[in-house]
DNA sequence: ATGTGTTCCTGTCCGC
DNA sequence: TGCGGACAGGAACACA
């Protein structure tokens, strides 16, 4: 998403901002469309989920797209081309008007979605930001990391890896795909892996992610890149929702099984995952 | 401290 | 065709 708000947003002017809705999941924050009218987007940024919008005003846009959210593109497009403007849609909750004609719709079925406005020389103090652990991408993420994190702890592995506070970023998709190219089972208790084994896992998470965004991402359901097109990992899936299918590692003769933890599915291969 | 379960909201799909 | 129930990519919160 933020590869695609970039191009078509950055250095621009935000010339009108529309709330349709005062709330998303909590309530926008107070003068929330004026102070995102009449500013110039100096940079967009990520960490973990959260899209960084930075403004000349000093503030910056957080903004979290939750399980349905959409940040659609239209109007003036990347590389000149003209997108005509849709008409105003179900669940359009904030409009965005950029300078040189760009139009940015925020569209959440599910309204999980948040957005806040924070100042940009303490962004790392907002509370959604503070507490997230390293960026998996990023050269603070490796097995030491892991293995430092886990030590003693006899949670499962995938409940482990969804906690933003040890590695930020992945989901419940990442997750499974990650632990299936690593070998190990989502029910294994974290403190309990070998070392050499959190090497592997280290560097599925890193594969899984690399090649997802380089696919757009995964369209299961909701999510659509800002284009509107689908993104195309889902086809890339080894175990996500592929229960009762064979597994796909060469070799393995297993069936792929669901099952809830903590309330998610888990997918995962008894046969080849320990 | 560390773990699990519930909740927010709407849409879609499946079985009957 | 309609209806009820399960489920959905997240994360804050209550509680054990």
């Amino acid at each position: 998403m933020r590869r695609g708000l970039a191009p078509v947003i950055e250095g621009r002017v935000l010339l009108r901002t529309e709330a349709r809705r005062p709330d998303l999941r909590r309530p926008l924050p107070e003068g929330f469309a004026a102070r995102l009218t009449g500013v110039r987007i100096t940079h967009v940024g990520r960490r973990s989920k959260y899209l960084l919008v930075g403004l000349d005003s000093g503030e910056t846009l957080l903004i979290h797209l939750g399980m349905s959210g959409r940040m659609l593109i239209s109007g003036a497009m990347p590389g000149g081309f003209h997108h005509p403007h849709r008409a105003a849609e179900r669940h359009d909750h904030v409009v965005f008007e950029v300078e040189g004609g760009a139009r940015v719709t925020f569209n959440d079925a599910r309204r999980f979605g948040m957005m806040d406005l924070w100042p940009t020389a303490t962004l790392e103090a907002h509370p959604a930001l503070a507490a997230l652990g390293p960026e998996p991408l990023g050269n603070a993420f490796h097995a030491g990391h892991l293995r430092a994190r886990f030590a003693g702890r006899r949670t499962p592995v995938k409940a482990a890896l969804l906690d933003q506070r040890v590695v930020a970023g992945l989901g419940n998709i990442y997750v499974a795909e990650a632990l299936h190219r690593a070998g190990i089972s989502p029910h294994r208790a974290a403190g309990r892996i070998a070392p050499a084994r959190l090497d592997a896992l280290a560097e599925a998470i890193r594969a899984v992610l690399d090649e997802a965004i380089a696919a757009g991402g995964a369209s299961l359901r909701d999510h659509r890149r800002t284009d509107g097109e689908l993104g195309y990992f889902q086809h890339s899936f080894r175990v996500y929702d592929r229960a009762g299918h064979p597994c796909a590692r060469p070799g393995c003769a297993g069936t792929i099984r669901r099952a809830v933890q903590a309330g998610r599915s888990s997918y995962w291969c008894p046969s080849c995952q320990r």
